[in-house]
DNA sequence: ATCTATTGTTAGACGAGTCTAACAATATTC
DNA sequence: GAATATTGTTAGACTCGTCTAACAATAGAT
C-alpha cells in the first residue's frame, strides 16, 4: 500500500534515498543541507514519516528507510530520473535546470503521463 | 521572467480569464465552482489579488482583471495550452488527464523548459 | 576527563490557503 | 413590496510546512 505523500514528504524520502545511494551518512544535517531547509524541519518531517512507517530514526541516530519507505523513495527517484532525462536530452535543457524542473514536476505529474514520458525517453535514448 | 504568484493565485487568475473568455459572468460563485473551492476562499484570494493590482472587484460585483492581471493570466493560460497540447498530442494522453497535468505543471515548470516545450509542440503540431 | 564545537530536538510563531458558521446584501418570487 | 432564496462577506479555526530560539546530546580536542 503506497500511501500518498505530499511534495515535501516525497522530497525528504528522495533526499534520504539519494544520500544512502551515494554512500554518505544519512543524518538530519545532511538532509537539511540537501533540501535547503533548517534542521528542525527535518526532525519534524522524520517524525511524520516515522509515524507512517516509511522511515526508521532513533533520536540523534542515523536515518533509514523502511521497506515501504524505500519503495516510495524509489518511485520518486524513478520519476525524477526520467523527467530529468527528458528535459536534458529531449529538450536540450542544461542539467541544472532539468534537475530543478524534474524536482518540481515529479510531485504533480499523473502516473499515465509519467509512464508515457518514460517510454518516450527510453525511445529517444536508445 | 520571475514567477511572482503562487500556484493558487495563478489558478484564480486563470479561472477568471477563462470565464471571461467563455463569455460567462465572472462572479465569486463561478470561480469557486471552477476551482472547486468554497466562496470564502475566492473572496480571500480576490482581496489579495486586488491589493496587488491584478484584479478589480467591488464587493458583491463582477470580477475583472486589470491590465497587469490580464497579462499575468495570459501567461498562465499560454503555459497551460502548450502543456496540454504536449501531453495530448505528443504523448497521446486523454484530454482530461492532459488538462490536469497542465494545470499542475504550469505553475512549476521553468521558463526555459516551457519555451522549449512550446517550440516542440509547435514543431510537431505544424 | 573535561571543555568546546557540532549536531539534534523541542517549543512555539508564522504565512499561505483552505474550511465552517454566521451574518449581510442582492435577486427572485408571489 | 414583503418573504424567501441566492450569493457574497466576515470572522475565526485548522493543516501543512517552514522558521527562530533555546536547550540537550554527542563528538572532538586538548
Amino acid at each position: 500500500m503506497v500511501r500518498e505523500q505530499t511534495a515535501s514528504m516525497e522530497d525528504y524520502l528522495e533526499a534520504i534515498a539519494n544520500l544512502r545511494e551515494e554512500g554518505k551518512a544519512v543524518r538530519v544535517k545532511q538532509v537539511s543541507q540537501v533540501l535547503h531547509v533548517k534542521m528542525p524541519s527535518v526532525t519534524s518531517a522524520l517524525k511524520k514519516l516515522s509515524g507512517e512507517g516509511l522511515v526508521r530514526h532513533e533520536p540523534y541516530g542515523y536515518i533509514e528507510l523502511t521497506w515501504q519507505g524505500d519503495k516510495a523513495a524509489k518511485d520518486v527517484v524513478g520519476r525524477h530520473k526520467a523527467l530529468s532525462c527528458f528535459f536534458s536530452q529531449a529538450l536540450d535543457i542544461d542539467p541544472g535546470t532539468a534537475d530543478e524542473d524534474a524536482c518540481k514536476i515529479e510531485h504533480v505529474i499523473s502516473p499515465l503521463s509519467m509512464e508515457r514520458l518514460a517510454k518516450f525517453v527510453e525511445f529517444i535514448g536508445a
